[in-house]
DNA sequence: TATTGTTATACTCTATAACTATA
DNA sequence: TATAGTTATAGAGTATAACAATA
């Protein structure tokens, strides 16, 4: 069987890490963290919605009355054609309209119904809920600085 | 600790962040920093080998000689099933080779080949630079830091 | 010409279930 | 019965390219 311990000493790290050069790099913890959360995430879904990205979709539309697809989309860093079936989703859910803007008739401008804003705030909820149950082992500070760091990567790595 | 401080009305956050309560959940924005991470990290391997994933099973195949697939895919975080793709992807890169083990002739034991130990310093050389120019905007402190957090998700994220 | 929303298409990554050959 | 590897299949999520309507 393969056992191989790389020695920690006294390395502020967790679990007896790294066993490999591949716990050093960023992008692979990044992942790993990444998919743990995402599966969670999902379980604790347990509303009409498919999944994580039509959740922060709503939120968004809900933040941002008559936001437009394209806007939405470079908001959400995916792709115009991506975001159709998300949108046809909440509307099919009546969580928003699509509604037409006087002045361009091109622009489908994005609003909540009410019964969007409804399922927004207990969505947002639940899922508030899910983090701090999943990331109770962090202190409010480290979730700080763990966000804080994130989304410096978020304005800084997109070139 | 030596984090720039960009003053939103007090909140000691990078980018004008947050325009949403969407920007305050770990979730969103580790999947967001990941979704830049490996988009990059993909440009980056201009290598044979197809994507990230692979690159990955090799350097463990190659810190844990005679690693069976079983074990790999508990180390990767994956399904059993899904290796298999993998390492026919590197056993035709003559990058490892299945070896069968005198005992139990179900286990294939994995064991890298000196092309494909070549191909992982190669590699992770390539990685490591991207990995350098990608995160610039981050001092080596935060970078632990991130890393640390990270691995906390990683090894108590799993239930 | 450029942009908005859209469709069609393909690719990556992953999971589930069932099979086979061993144990 | 249980385990290791495998196959088949499906489902998210994403990107690229092309199109129609409109600017």
């Amino acid at each position: 069987m393969a056992e191989r311990r790389v020695e920690t000493d006294g390395d502020p790290q967790v679990g007896g890490w790294p066993q490999s050069e591949l716990d050093d790099l960023i992008g692979y913890n990044l992942k790993r963290a990444y998919v743990i959360t995402q599966a969670d995430f999902r379980k604790a879904l347990t509303n009409d919605m498919s999944g994580p990205r039509v959740f922060s979709a709503l939120m968004l539309v809900s933040d941002f009355p008559n936001i437009t697809q394209s806007e939405l989309a470079r908001m959400l860093g995916i792709e115009r054609s991506g975001l159709v079936a998300i949108v046809d989703e909440l509307e099919a859910l009546s969580y928003l309209q699509r509604t037409t803007v006087p002045g361009d008739r091109r622009v489908q401008a994005l609003v909540a119904t009410k019964k969007g804003e409804a399922a927004r705030q207990k969505t947002l909820k639940l899922v508030q809920e899910h983090e701090e149950r999943l990331f109770a082992f962090l202190t409010q500070d480290e979730r700080d600085t763990l966000i804080g760091l994130l989304r410096k990567i978020r304005k800084f790595g997109t070139d």
